[in-house]
DNA sequence: ACTGACTCGTAC
DNA sequence: GACGTACGAGTCAGTT
């Protein structure tokens, strides 16, 4: 490892000769300045060309003072703090350099210069060759022969120097080893460091050179003038003082071993700098970049589609659907997409822009008025129907559902683009069809009107619907073959093409179908709990002795920890907590806590589910909800407007709301579950003997387990056992600790600790597996789940402690909960194929991710009950069996007795 | 009036 | 801090 071309750079050092530099008109189309990161990038890109480093880090102030504010309460005091629109960009800039992989060094207490000091000392006595990138002078002192050299920016963003002894002596008159005493004599402004009156540069480093350092000088005063003599006499003690501030600490404790460090071209996140870069609209630095690392990093600077230019208007619907039948004559992928419009949600289809073949390439757009014609109608069912062209659409479920209410089935779906990256990486927080092009396709879909450049703009005119559908349509067909085949390559065609496509058709019909709800009863509960919640109001103001906001947790603090003086139990980030677990330890103390808990619990169900479902009830009475299939980063589903995920169940007043959940007429409620479906994959990711054994034996699992922790029969199992031991295997798949599950028990952490212990005992490969499935995700970046499904966790490889542990958490959950939610999807698939091959007798209603329920005709409930548990039960071969709980009731709260 | 951070609470 | 995944109500501070 010696003989490393090794580039130390200091970060705020470039960023602030960058921003000085550039102008500040220099900014994005939204708006950001980006001035500073883009010269900071530019001048990275050319470090990166002419020296090909093997090793770089990049160094940062913090901004909390250093030790030598402390020591020195005006050093730098002088400074103006940085203009916001830089500060802004700091943060661009450590973006910039962690998307190429590059290590971040910064130590509190320390400025970037001491670290750069301290890993250049490490790397001089590992042999290797640095080159320091700074704009600080003070990085002179580090300049050592051979090993040691200082890149210095002279000014803007290309004019450097570098510097090796014999440089540093030419450029300051001294050798790199007397610089510190140099410019302890001299003084720097720019840190505030006052120098010796008629001591300029030359002055002191001439006196430097004559004596040899500041010893020397100070001892052979008398052989200056006495004007000289007088000044350095005088404030000698400041120059030993600023001697002090000069001098770089080379022994700062970093996390950053250099030995460690490796810059690997190969290995950046190519995706990410795209993504980035184009954030920034780097076009032409990604070029550079390309080109300053000799590698290829595929399409960049993310050309205009042009194909876009031939939009064919279908004028009639008799146009449309000979066009229709023209399109059904291919065979590869088609790709689709809406113009919505309406006002409330633009759910509203406008139209159809669908990609044609030919090497006219032009794109038709299709009136979604024209749909009401039975010929057009009959042109797509038969285009997009069972047995027709293969779909390609982003956010299909969109579009399923709009030509479901024109009487258009989609049945031939191929990819869902949007789906499709989400399984290459279910962490994204988003998924436009803007962005993927760009990352997968390398195109960019163009935002004007080219066809209306150069006519009168009257204001507010924007692009017609059918060139941005249009546009969109062409992006999607762009992605088919690169998304694909990254499916295929991360081994997850199977799930896209199986699971997640086939669920969307499941997924639309549901939502359109929606749940019905008995609103009166709705309204009920939210009167009588809009009562109830002033009843509490009232007695906490009075308990409180004065009006306030109870639902303000500021105000609530006060009262309780300041006007009442009640002990506070924990800390959040804004202070003390008056969560419900914090305020139950504080029952008895004070008769507001009683009605504190009672008000938030009736509050609660008021709000959010009270008036919160009341404005989602449809105007058949029902409530649709959106079911997201891009969201959860386990592979689960979410719901939205409303969230059906959560309704009430655990207390008996919440459950209450379940009563209003009811059948259309003419219909029972049936409701499927997983028994213990996250323990069960549990068992079987282990492999645990105890664990698959006691699920084997039929008996109740959490006995069963209790029996083995506390090594007692099953009939000696107390009800307190019995609970500890459910305690645990739920916090099981969260990778819980000690302490929560105490918490959660409310017993001390050390008496958690010892039933955790009993617990890994009794099934040890249940450790074993949580270990294993940690350390593979730490090596390979990401974990899988049996059916491929694949979630990446950056956090296993922080350097954050905290933040390492959460990962390892996240890795534990996410195979369970994963392998869950595969298990769960394949069955509401099969259920719904089970449902349209039965005939009209049942459908799906609602799904909440181990529950499905389903409206049955009363005729049908026989067979449906056995074609349920049967098909759920099978979704998939575990070692332990699927047991499903099944029920039907004329409600939610019925049907789940 | 809108937006984002924060706290809290509901589900599995 | 300390238990994973969601959604949403409400407050509050800051911005438009």
């Amino acid at each position: 490892m010696s003989g490393r071309s090794v580039l130390l750079i200091d970060g705020n050092s470039l960023t602030y000769r960058a921003f000085y530099a550039l102008p500040t008109d220099l900014s994005t189309a939204s708006g950001q300045v980006i001035n500073a990161v883009f010269g900071f990038t530019s001048m990275l890109v050319n470090l990166l060309r002419d020296h090909r480093p093997d090793a770089i880090v990049v160094a940062f102030d913090l901004p909390q003072p250093t030790f030598r504010h402390q020591r020195l309460p005006s050093y730098k005091a002088n400074r103006e703090a940085a203009p916001d629109i830089l500060r802004q960009q700091m943060g661009l800039v450590r973006e910039v350099v962690q998307c190429l992989g590059i290590p971040i060094a910064e130590v509190v207490g320390f400025e970037a210069d001491d670290v750069i000091a301290t890993l250049a000392t490490e790397a001089r006595d590992a042999g290797d060759n640095v080159i320091v990138v700074t704009g600080d002078r003070d990085s002179y002192q580090l300049v050592e022969d051979p090993h040691i050299r200082v890149l210095y920016n002279k000014r803007g963003v290309s004019d450097y120097a570098l510097y090796d002894e014999a440089g540093i002596a030419e450029r300051t008159g001294v050798p790199p080893r007397l610089y510190p005493q140099y410019a302890a004599l001299r003084g720097d402004p720019s840190d505030n460091l006052p120098g010796v009156p008629g001591v300029g540069e030359k002055t002191a480093a001439k006196l430097m050179m004559a004596y040899g350092g500041l010893d020397g000088i100070f001892e052979h005063l008398d052989e200056q003038t006495a004007k000289l003599r007088e000044n350095l006499a005088t404030h000698e003690a400041t120059v030993r003082q600023n001697l002090e501030m000069m001098v770089l600490v080379r022994d700062v404790v970093l996390d950053v071993a250099l030995v460690d460090v490796v810059f690997d071209p190969g290995a950046i996140n190519v995706a990410e700098v795209r993504r980035l870069f184009e954030f920034l609209e780097f076009s032409t630095l990604f070029d550079r970049l390309a080109a300053a690392l000799d590698t290829n990093l595929g399409p960049s600077t993310a050309e205009s589609l042009v194909l876009v230019a031939e939009v064919e208007i279908l004028a009639s619907p008799a146009a449309a659907a000979s066009a229709l039948v023209a399109l059904a004559q291919e065979v590869k992928p088609l790709a689709v997409a809406g113009a919505w419009g309406g006002d409330d949600d633009h759910d509203d289809l406008e139209g159809l822009a669908l990609v044609g073949d030919g090497a006219a390439g032009a794109v038709v757009w299709l009136p979604a008025a024209y749909c009401g014609d039975p010929a057009v109608r009959d042109g797509l069912a038969a285009l997009v129907g069972r047995g027709g062209r293969p779909i390609a659409a982003h956010h299909a479920k969109r579009l399923v559902r709009a030509l479901a209410r024109s009487g258009v089935e989609i049945r031939s779906l191929a990819i869902d683009t949007a789906l499709a990256a989400y399984l290459l990486d279910p962490a994204e927080s988003r998924y436009l069809l803007e962005e993927l092009v760009i990352r997968y396709a390398g195109v960019r879909i163009p935002e004007g009107d080219a066809a209306a450049e150069g006519q009168l703009d009257l204001g507010g005119s924007s692009t017609p619907t059918p060139l941005v559908a249009a546009r969109r349509a062409l992006a999607v067909d762009a992605l088919v073959t690169p998304l694909f085949d990254a499916l295929d390559a991360q081994g997850l065609r199977a799930l896209h093409d199986d699971i997640e496509v086939p669920l969307v058709g499941v997924l639309a019909r549901m939502e359109d179908i929606g749940v019905g709800v008995d609103r009166a009863e709705l309204q009920r509960l939210r009167d009588q709990l809009t009562v109830d919640v002033e009843l509490h109001r009232e007695a906490i103001v009075t308990a409180a002795g004065h009006d306030f906001n109870v639902n303000s947790t500021l105000q609530l603090r006060e009262v309780l920890f300041d006007e009442l003086g009640l002990a506070p139990q924990k800390k959040t980030k804004t202070g003390f907590s008056t969560d419900a677990a914090s305020l139950e330890k504080l029952l008895g103390q004070h008769p507001i806590i009683e009605h504190l808990l009672a008000y938030r619990e009736v509050e609660k169900l008021r709000s959010t589910y009270g008036e919160g479902l009341l404005a989602e009830v449809g105007p058949d009475g029902r409530i649709h909800a959106t079911f997201n299939q891009t969201v959860a980063r386990t592979g689960r589903l979410s719901s939205d407007r409303p969230n059906l995920h959560n309704i009430p169940v655990r207390s008996e007043l919440g459950r209450e709301f379940r009563r209003a959940f009811v059948p259309a007429e003419g219909y029972e409620l049936l409701v499927a579950d997983y028994s213990q479906i996250e323990l069960r994959c549990i068992a079987h990711l282990a492999q645990d003997p105890g664990l698959i054994e006691s699920f084997e034996s039929g008996r109740d699992i959490h006995t069963e387990m209790a029996s083995r922790i506390f090594g007692v029969t099953a009939s000696d199992v107390t009800l307190e056992m019995r609970s500890k031991a459910k305690m645990v295997s739920y916090g099981l798949a969260y990778g819980m600790e000690a302490y929560g599950l105490g918490q959660r028990l409310n017993i001390a952490t050390n008496e958690a600790s010892v039933i955790l212990e009993a617990f890994f005992s009794a099934f040890p490969a249940v450790r074993d597996y949580m270990e294993h499935t940690v350390a593979q995700a730490r090596q390979r970046g990401y974990t899988e789940t049996i059916f491929g499904r694949r979630r990446q966790i950056p956090e296993l490889a922080s350097s954050n402690a905290r933040i390492r542990q959460a990962g390892e958490r996240q890795a534990m959950n996410a195979g369970i909960q994963g392998l869950a939610a595969d298990i769960f999807k394949v069955a509401l698939v099969r259920l719904d194929q089970r449902i349209v091959g039965e005939g009209l007798g049942s459908r799906l209603i609602l799904q909440v991710h181990d529950e499905v329920l389903l409206e049955v005709r009363p005729s049908a409930v026989e067979t449906v009950t056995e074609f349920v548990v049967s098909v759920m039960a099978s979704a998939a071969d575990l070692t332990v069996p699927l047991e499903v709980h099944l029920s039907v009731g004329a409600s939610w709260a019925e049907a789940k007795g």
